[in-house]
DNA sequence: GAGTATAGTAAACGAGCGTTTACTTGTCAA
DNA sequence: TTGACAAGTAAACGCTCGTTTACTATACTC
């Protein structure tokens, strides 16, 4: 039974990530399935039911995600210790995982893909995308910058994050997922001995 | 007549971009209106036509835009004089009006959301996301970039057009829309410091 | 003033929506 | 062997969808 749940949710997912909630009907993904609707009733209380599911399945695996990486969870101000610890070459290992994480996962990329279709249709929706693939990492990011001292930390990070958020489009839109791959790597390296400069310059200036 | 037509149109656009295509229904269009749906059948064929009447609209927009800013069209092999005038300066100019007019003009900003919403629909819609939002202006600064025989051209034109496309997000996020404002321009104004640098030291190794 | 487009309404059309119901299986413990 | 439960089917529910139809009011032309 715990099965077929979630093959639904993850046919759902599917679904909603190339057409958004309100294009696929519950026939839709009981037809992917090779069942009928009235059998999907049997899983879920109803469509909505399943989209929430969806939320939370990403929220627990989030959460198993950042464990294994070692991500303080929380803020900068809570934890200041496990911030100092990230020095940029673990800043550039973690973000290049990250991305593979959100393109090559297929749970993850199927739900960045539903969040960016969702994003305007509620606050709630907004409040996720947000917290997901735009604010949350770029404040996370500054917090790291932040811990290590190093000049304007946010813009830093928005300048940082700002390539792997395009490199998510061109991704999703090219058929050479590899060069994309490369490029990404390509730019976080130079991008990392800017930051490594930038550290140095910030030590003079700061002490 | 006209008139109606037009604002029926762009009635249709501002809820596209709220919910997408398939979540908005004709009678939704038609109350926001103050009119029946019936009414609608008489200025547009049906619901598609006034989705590819919106797209057919920016075209003649962006072609009126492109002319108005003296942006080439066509790549830069086909007019390689008119991009070597591009100093960074113009570039960074014409990228703030690039951002606010994908921003604060409200028939631009609608249609960029609304292609954010469709772009998985169909390889048509990533077209045309692509092309407005992601490689189209990648390739454009990166023509740029190459007619000043800057080193790298196109991880250049990827570091900086990723900033303004990250900002795009946040400035649909927050409520303070200056703030994402000021931000970018800080932003922007610090990447040309580091691209004039670069121009120097690539005309060093260049030549 | 009669005739004719134009822009609108109200109602109906068939189709598909999300959801519920009644019924048929297969599985397994008592 | 029987009974209970879980999983699935087929059909129907009321509702909304996109679209069409028949009809009305207004304005402009001859």
């Amino acid at each position: 039974m715990a099965d077929t749940r979630e093959k639904i949710l993850n046919t759902a997912l599917q679904l909603f990530a190339k057409g958004g909630y309100e294009a696929v009907s519950v026939s839709d993904i009981a037809g992917a399935l090779g069942i009928t609707k009235g059998a999907l009733y049997r899983h879920y209380q109803n469509k909505r039911d399943i989209f929430d599911s969806i939320v939370r399945c990403m929220e627990e695996r989030d959460a198993e995600q950042a464990a294994e990486h070692g991500v303080p969870e929380g803020t900068a101000e809570e934890m200041p210790d496990a911030y100092e610890e990230a020095d940029p070459k673990n800043i550039l290992a973690f973000s290049k995982a990250m991305f593979r994480y959100w393109t090559e996962d297929e749970f993850a990329s199927n739900f960045r893909k539903m969040l960016t279709l969702e994003q305007f249709r509620s606050p709630e929706m907004g409040r996720l995308y947000q917290q997901y693939l735009v604010s949350g990492p770029v404040g996370y990011m500054a917090d790291l910058f932040a811990a290590q001292n190093m000049p304007r930390p946010k813009e830093l990070a928005v300048r940082f994050y700002a390539q792997m958020f395009l490199l998510y489009s061109v991704y999703d839109g090219t058929g050479n997922k590899n060069a994309a791959l490369a490029l990404l790597d390509d730019l976080l390296d130079r991008t990392a001995e800017q930051l490594a400069a930038e550290k140095k310059r910030g030590k003079k200036n700061g002490k």
